[in-house]
DNA sequence: ATTCGCGATGTTAGCGCTAACAATGCGCGT
DNA sequence: ACGCGCATTGTTAGCGCTAACATCGCGAAT
């Protein structure tokens, strides 16, 4: 005499939204409407389903749903990379303010690499994300066919490029080069030099550095700049290129580094040279990165919005996907950039 | 004469294993192997199933993968803040790691606020992660029940507190405390002061200063600690505490800032006041924050193990499951801190 | 020749949830 | 009284994948 035993047992015994339904002794959709759409049942079930969960410790599945619904509460983002001062506050603005509305971030770093970006992509499009977000317009044709194909929200952070189809979230950084260098105009500075970034593959940078060209020329100048060693590390790059400057004769009477990072460098070889900043040199950075107030003298830079493009996107992901309210989603999102006046200018 | 027309339609056209498995003229369990458990498919196949797979760009549907084996390639980490100087390497480490082997990352940050992690984790538990790791070891009741229920690797991190049950990768503040004081004491200093951390709730800190207190003790001196305003920035805190110690007769000849910030604005109060550091003062941080190396005097610091934390606990969770080789996993794992020596002391 | 073991492959039955459709009951206007 | 719209709840059929078991074929061991 067999016993017919049931042949599988995965789930490890976790609470279900069954088992949740039976005790309440409800259907199982009127629980999975108390939790997506709670205005859709009466108060009295509302109260006894709440109970019931409480009770039981229940924690719904959001894979089991995701792959129901054919759409995970989950948003991927993939970065350059997580730990530098710039993208740390526009990941930390964006993962606060998805969760807030119950979503949940994939993150994943790409290293200005297209191909680990793409390889991030393809992973998290397994997970059925809601949106995906990605920094810079520059992505391997692979990555391109698979976003065209996967039919969700994507948004491009940081660089801004208006003529491209997805949806774009950042600022311009040759505006970014005009505004630094038209305030070092206003301000009466006559030879203002621009110190390049010695990593390669910045192209922003050069952006920046466009834009300080164009306005210097405008102004009936030529410009000046400044390109340091490429294997230097940033910090080392702004101290090669204050020296050689601080040898030209005439000297310049202000420089605008492509980075806070040079900056400190360019400020630090200075002092060591006894250039009194900014009686005889200014110096201006961009980022606006943490320690630029604690320098000696504090640093001028000019802030990106870092945090509101992270803030900035995940609110148009929340609208895409009809979350947050809003009649048409904004494709394009030009943010400014902020001149942070300290004591180096 | 009805046409028995399906009723759903979901799925919007995407790929499917089974479509692969159709294409490829093998099961789908076969294409399944394929991608989990390869060694276990004839080497025809595989190649067969791969050309398949590039032919119509299949992506695999984790979610559904997650679903069906109870087990998600997906890990979860609760971090107090994604942009401070402290936790972002640790998280670069972590997820590094985790991505060269299939897993993704799922990010949250509790700001050091315990019941924004039990949100967290009980968000994190529905999409059945492979493992969680949580910064410190202070939990909510709430969250202590769900990890314990949820069968899966846990690992705290940062804390070390040998006799909690978790798996536990730190190192001992109390030491850091001991080996600055003990550091600055061999090195002649007679008068050592310790500046405390202004910010409340970062007991880290508090273990650092009675290191160094013990240090001093055993050594026939008395501690002598000094506390900021518990409001003001770390940065302005760290000034307060060198100009009220400058004034001080006899004057401390060395200080040891609770972290870095608070020496930044010592260093800098200490320069504005025409101090000499380090001829009159030794200065000595704690965190080796990207700034230290900038600062004049550079900053002589002790670095935390950042970066390997994230590196070993993304480690740790692949062995726990097998992923990567070890025949037992140490639950255990302390890690050393590093004294930066550089011209502030 | 028969058995055994083992590697490669296939079949079946869900994993836990939700979209789509169905049904029910109530108040309302005619 | 009847039909209609609306709010609330229920029924059914998967979403795409993999664990568990089943099968098949082939060489080695007996």
């Amino acid at each position: 005499m067999n016993v017919e035993k049931p042949r599988k047992r995965r789930g490890a015994g976790r609470v279900t939204l069954n088992a949740v339904a039976r005790a309440a002794g409800v259907s199982a959709i009127t629980v999975s409407r108390y939790f997506n759409q709670p205005e859709q049942v009466s108060p009295e079930r509302r109260e006894r389903i709440a109970a019931v969960v409480a009770e039981l410790g229940y924690v719904p599945n959001l894979v089991a749903g995701g792959l129901a619904s054919a759409r995970g509460k989950i948003v991927g983002m993939v970065i350059p990379n997580i730990s530098g001062p710039i993208f740390a506050n526009t990941i930390q603005g964006f993962s606060d303010t998805l969760s807030r509305h119950g979503y949940q971030l994939l993150l994943a770093s790409s290293y200005f690499d297209i191909e680990q970006e793409e390889n991030a992509v393809r992973a998290f499009l397994g997970w059925s994300p809601a949106a995906l977000v990605l920094t810079s317009h520059f992505h391997s044709e692979g990555t391109e066919k698979m976003l065209a194909e996967a039919d969700i929200p994507v948004i491009e952070t940081w660089d801004y490029q208006p003529e491209r189809e997805p949806m774009q979230i950042g600022f311009s950084h040759f505006e970014v080069g005009v505004t630094a260098a038209r305030h070092l105009l206003k301000k009466g500075y006559q030879r203002i030099a621009f110190v390049q970034n010695s990593a390669p593959g910045d192209f922003s940078a050069l952006e920046r550095r466009d834009g300080y060209a164009a306005t210097v020329r405008e102004a009936g100048r030529e410009p000046w700049i400044f390109a340091p060693d490429a294997d230097r590390a940033p910090f080392e790059a702004g101290k090669q290129a204050m020296d050689a400057l601080m040898n030209a004769s005439p000297r310049p009477d202000a420089i605008i580094f492509a980075n806070d990072n040079l900056a400190a460098g360019g400020l630090l070889a200075g002092q060591r040279a006894g250039i009194k900043i900014p009686a005889d040199c200014a110096v201006l950075g961009f980022g606006d990165y943490p320690f630029a107030e604690m320098l000696l003298p504090s640093l001028s830079t000019i802030k990106p919005p870092a945090l509101e493009i992270g803030v900035l996107a995940a609110t148009r992901v929340l609208e895409s996907l009809g979350v947050l309210p809003s009649d048409e989603v904004q494709r394009l999102n030009l943010l400014r950039c902020q001149v942070i006046e300290r004591e180096s200018i």
